[in-house]
DNA sequence: GTGAAAGCGCTAACAC
DNA sequence: GTGTTAGCGCTTTCAC
């Protein structure tokens, strides 16, 4: 075994008189395992990161090392040292949302199975906080970024590019994204769900929507796609429209449905921008005693997991929220590996899960 | 003005002749932004983190360094530093699971009013993955845990006290917490709502119930409260319950009623352990023609933001997520500020919503 | 396979 | 008010 020895002296400039207390946080150190151990901390840190680079013997000795003192490395000082934090951000408008969530989970599990832990997020809609945000990630040094939606602020995007950290942006599809982009087209969406209902013999449609953009831009698609396929009355140019506040709530469609009603009192399809909208509009149309989807049907989206044992079972726009998640991390686990990934911007479409309620 | 010189030579030790190369991760530094700004790294750093300790002329002379290079700091190297990570992690058992929600999303945003930012971990429910878990947590340094539950590995326990973290166990009380506490009594529940339901004049009770810990002891209560009250069959000893798994699900709800309609035709009244199997029982209930609240009475918990606005609106175990997500920010905090907290050991109680659907 | 030295970028402690 | 110095606990670089 080699004894660890600690320096002898120290050679002092001229001047300097005074010794300086040291500060020590108090914890244990990887230094104080490698004593234990009786090796020098560089070897301790192998050890730990790459057991293959030892021997069996030193091995051993640090493991027990850990074991006995339950010794946990300090990821911030590693973090500082190797420029790699094992972190990774993401922002979502808001949590309570539900739409994300299945993204959030699947990143959450895919990054952890990677040793990665997520930092989250709200932007909360609007774009103020967006900054302070942004700062306290950057700041962190987050080995990748996970976006909900498409960066818009030109200052944002020029922060994140210049910080080289490895940016996902997702949910949304752009020609020009910061880095990596995993989404669907929104339009694509507005014109496959007019598509779809003018198929099932739907003419007078309407929709109630959240007021954030990508909602408006399905819903400008969808609109226009209807008045093409003339299923617009003659006198006007848009579809009828109620627009709710973001995040959306069952109240909000059951009291969308009926102020669509009182001034449409025609329609026969709705498109609602959640399945909670679109839940809502179900919960009124049977205390209406309107039948779905005889007299009125419903499509949702998002899909999430109560809409297909509902009565009647929703009809949803899917996205999966898992596959968004899962895909993003890949990208910033190969990125943090050094690998180049060959196709950055996905499209993972999405689909119409047909059930009773159109 | 000050010139603030570079050292010009450095002793070197004896034996001491190559000249290492220097890493450099190639961000900006705050010794960068200082240079420009014609001051010491320190100064920066102060006209930075406590403004009114510079001279204005000096602090406008950073601020605008900072500002024409685009600095971000480290926040790795500053919690190294100053042992202070400005980082807040919370583990929860899944969040699709909607419950908690709303805590989290309070925790967030308390938490980034006061600069801190939030790690998010999932445990799954199953108890293998509480371990690296926690090691990934500890390892980061953060300022403070919020826990989902009581922590029950004792060497999870342990290692948490050990650790030094300031760590707030949520959604469950306890004698014996590691540290800071807010939650409420899952017992008090069960008993709360045999007595509500009893007084509404239910004699047949039932239960649907996920297999969590919490909930399993919420139906214990129940059911003993019950049998007390006379509302068992006379030859039982227990509710008829039907358990779920977590997380609990619209699906899992509909086949419960019909499940426990089966064996037991007579029920009157059900006690779901989460709003989105009441649902699930509502939905059911309306699609076998029961009518709800004359037939059969139901009883969510978790007051989803749905529940209110259903049909028959939901009778709901309110409990206030936001508010545990608040106070546990704010614990945290105040430690972090080197404060006591006088009352560490918070029941926040919870609250029957009566509404149609009982 | 193992180790010594030199930082990573910041702040605490002290001096003036 | 501002500066100097010495770390925080780890990993990289280079040497043996």
């Amino acid at each position: 075994m080699k004894k660890t020895t600690t320096p002898l002296s120290i050679t002092e400039a001229p001047g300097t008189t005074a010794v300086r207390s040291r500060r020590k946080s108090g914890g244990l150190t990887l230094s104080d395992v490698a004593r234990i151990a009786d090796v020098a901390p560089i070897t301790a840190s192998r050890a730990l990161k790459s057991p293959d680079l030892v021997s069996p013997a030193v091995l051993q000795r640090v493991r027990d090392a850990v074991e006995k003192t339950g010794y946990v490395p300090n990821l911030l000082a590693g973090g500082l040292a190797s420029t790699k934090s094992k972190l990774v951000a993401a922002v979502v408008p808001t949590i309570t949302g539900a739409v994300f969530l299945e993204m959030v989970q699947s990143l959450t599990a895919s990054l952890a199975a990677s040793g990665y832990q997520l930092m989250l997020g709200q932007s909360g809609y609007e774009d103020s906080r967006e900054d302070a945000l942004l700062e306290a990630i950057i700041g962190r040094r987050p080995d990748g970024v996970v976006l909900t939606g498409i960066m818009r602020s030109a200052l944002a995007k020029r922060r994140l590019q210049v910080s080289g950290i490895p940016v996902v942006e997702t949910w949304d599809l752009t020609s020009t994204p910061i880095d990596m982009l995993v989404g669907f087209s929104h339009e694509k969406i507005g014109i496959a769900v007019a598509e779809f209902l003018h198929a099932r013999g739907r003419r007078r449609v309407a929709t109630i929507s959240a007021n954030d953009d990508r909602a408006v831009r399905r819903n400008k698609a969808f609109s226009d796609t209807a008045q093409n396929l003339g299923m617009l009355d003659a006198d006007s140019t848009e579809v009828p429209t109620c627009i709710v506040p973001a995040p959306t709530t069952l109240g909000s469609g059951r009291s969308g449905l009926r102020s669509l009603l009182q001034d449409h009192p025609t329609i026969d399809a709705i498109f609602c921008s959640s399945d909670m909208l679109a839940l809502g509009v179900l919960t009124e149309a049977q205390a209406m005693g309107i039948a779905v989807p005889e007299k009125l049907a419903v499509i949702g989206l998002g899909d999430l997991s109560f809409s297909c044992d509902l009565n009647p079972a929703l009809t949803s726009v899917r996205i999966d929220g898992s596959a968004i998640g899962a895909i993003a991390a890949d990208f910033i686990i190969q990125r943090a590996d050094g690998k180049v990934i060959s196709d950055p911007i996905r499209d993972i479409g999405f689909s119409i899960m047909e059930r009773d309620s159109t």
